[in-house]
DNA sequence: TCTGGCACTCGGTACCGATGAGTGCCAGCA
DNA sequence: TGCTGGCACTCATCGGTACCGAGTGCCAGA
């Protein structure tokens, strides 16, 4: 086991490290930190952490820096999470209120939260799956062609356009629009299916075939539209970090730009509370000397959809956290209140 | 002016330039051109060249590097737009087709261009202002509050929450949206205003400040959207160029990220054929070592939106603007047949 | 268990000279 | 007049060497 002031140096690395951005010898590491020891216990202490793999050394005559393990342990019981300060929370709820619609929200929370924390910022779209219906709109465009709109409680509007294999009068297209949204409007998108089931039958034979198609469509939709969208921002960011990991780049571009990648990083956040996965905890590989802190956020209890930001293993990890919980809470509230 | 030969030599060191990535000199000129004249008198063109400004030397000891004034005049009057091949068109085509939605192709859109010419693409969504109308529906969510959906031509839907200043029944509701659809389907989202403004006088006094009030909402729609939306891909091309302008790569991330620069830089774009802006062409200075390439794309004659390319000065003109104008006619087919 | 001292390692920087690609200029030739 | 070969010159690049200093590991002593 480490003793307290291994930790105490751990810690202290991490966060000289942090800040300098240059590995952390163990002279300069007593001369920054009262660790009440002289420069020799340090390096004990050190060659200690390096056996056990929590730091690392990039050659002979050089500093310490952190590895992943030792990231992981530094956030897992070295850290908290760095409250906001009152000019930040002021900050966000200013820039949050201003926006007019879904979209907006989505924008503007990616732009805040890669301003505040200076690093590639994630948002995912509301889900649609833990969403509720709000209405369902069907419009004939034409005798055999209907376009069927979808609004959910998020504010979230999916159309899509079903060409019928008959015509479908204006009469029963209406009798179908009611039927439907008394059944499923405020219902979860999951339950959906079986509360539709039966509605063909209740329909003329003639129409029934129609009213099939229109119905296959909206399932469709709820499952298609369940992959998610996903917004990114401040992928200028990455560039601070150039003299790092110059040709790193390169491959984390090449991720963030595949929906599929993000999708799958977000997913893995836990329900409850700030997740971060450092260095190659993150399954792609590209990301592999990156670290994602993500959280969900909702406008309820639950989360209908998650944020966070993607930045270098070495991030200010207790600061960036608070900024990803804050903005989220905030997200949740502009959320509820629409 | 200048003769034949040395717009023959300056066409020579565009495409060495392009391809080796390197300056050129004389020496390998006369070796990898049919010149029929020795290095020496290559040499002389070349200091004329560069009196007026069309190749410059880095320093004195290397070979020559176009200028964006050479570029400019190779683009204009030595280098034709080189078609695909139609393997290339067949890729298009396949890419393409697959779409099932506006989203999606644009989506698509932005990989096939990225991946065709490995660099940054740009892709506008059509414009609602040269749209028309299809279908504008009026939903009751509560008693005063309307959520209005506009249904483009080109498939695109905005949706509107209007909280109208008294109740709002039913059955003028449906009014409204009648008597809306007749005036304004199939038509330009410039005309609306005009045929819109009377519509109030004709319902009862109880309901004109609500009809107003919705009113005013699509207007606003129709004015507010009007702002474009841009879809980005490829940013991880950028990198291909690391060494050549590492530091460089910054502004031009941050340039992309602002969607009112890219609107601008796709604005510019003259209606007619493909549109190149070089250098310091481009009024926004992170994207002064950058070249556009851009052309209009519409489902008839006239271009509703623009899409292209961005990427280094020092780029493959001809290849680039055959890939461009190939793939922006295809999605105007793909917009015209949905 | 901590500390001071000491020899050692090794990346970074600066300096030097050789190399060679590329140039400008000039005299000669068609 | 225009092209060519020759020649001296420039200067970025590259390899080698030497030095500096931050940082280490280890050991003897408190």
């Amino acid at each position: 086991m480490l003793s307290e002031r291994r930790l105490e140096v751990l810690r202290a690395i991490v966060q000289d490290y942090v800040g300098t951005e240059e590995p952390v010898g163990s002279k300069a590491l007593t001369e920054r930190h009262r660790l009440g020891v002289s420069p020799a216990t340090v390096r004990n202490d050190m060659a200690v952490l390096e056996e056990e793999g929590f730091i690392h050394q990039p050659h002979t005559s050089a500093g310490r820096i952190p590895t992943d393990k030792g990231y992981r342990l530094f956030v897992d019981r070295l850290a908290g999470v760095k409250p906001l300060t009152s000019a930040e929370r002021r900050a966000i709820q200013n820039f949050l209120d201003g926006a007019v619609d879904l979209d907006d929200v989505v924008a503007r929370t990616v732009r805040l939260l890669a301003q505040l924390t200076r690093q590639v910022a994630v948002v995912q779209y509301p889900s649609l799956t833990r969403s509720t219906v709000r209405h369902v709109e069907l419009l004939s465009l034409a005798p055999a062609r209907v376009m069927l709109v979808l609004i959910t409680d998020t504010g979230r509007v999916e159309q899509r356009l079903v060409d019928c294999p008959g015509p479908f009068g204006e009469t029963s297209l209406a009798d179908l629009r009611a039927r439907l949204n008394s059944r499923v409007v405020g219902r979860r998108f999951a339950d959906v299916p079986s509360l539709v089931q039966d509605l063909p039958d209740s329909f003329e034979p003639d129409d029934r075939a129609s009213v099939s198609t229109v119905l296959a469509t909206l399932l469709e939709t709820l499952v298609e539209e369940t992959e998610e969208r996903i917004m990114l921002g401040g992928t200028a960011n990455l560039t601070r970090f150039n003299h790092d990991f110059p040709l790193t780049i390169r491959p984390v571009l090449e991720a963030l730009e595949e929906q599929v990648v993000l999708l799958k990083l977000l997913g893995e956040v836990k329900d409850a509370g700030v997740t971060v996965r450092i260095g190659h905890e993150n399954a792609h590989e590209g990301l592999n000397s990156t670290s994602v802190v993500a959280v969900g956020y909702g406008s309820g209890d639950e989360a209908v959809a998650r944020l966070g930001v993607v930045g270098p293993t070495r991030m200010d990890y207790p600061g960036t956290m608070g900024a990803v919980r804050a903005v989220a809470r905030y997200v949740g509230q502009i959320l509820a209140e629409s």
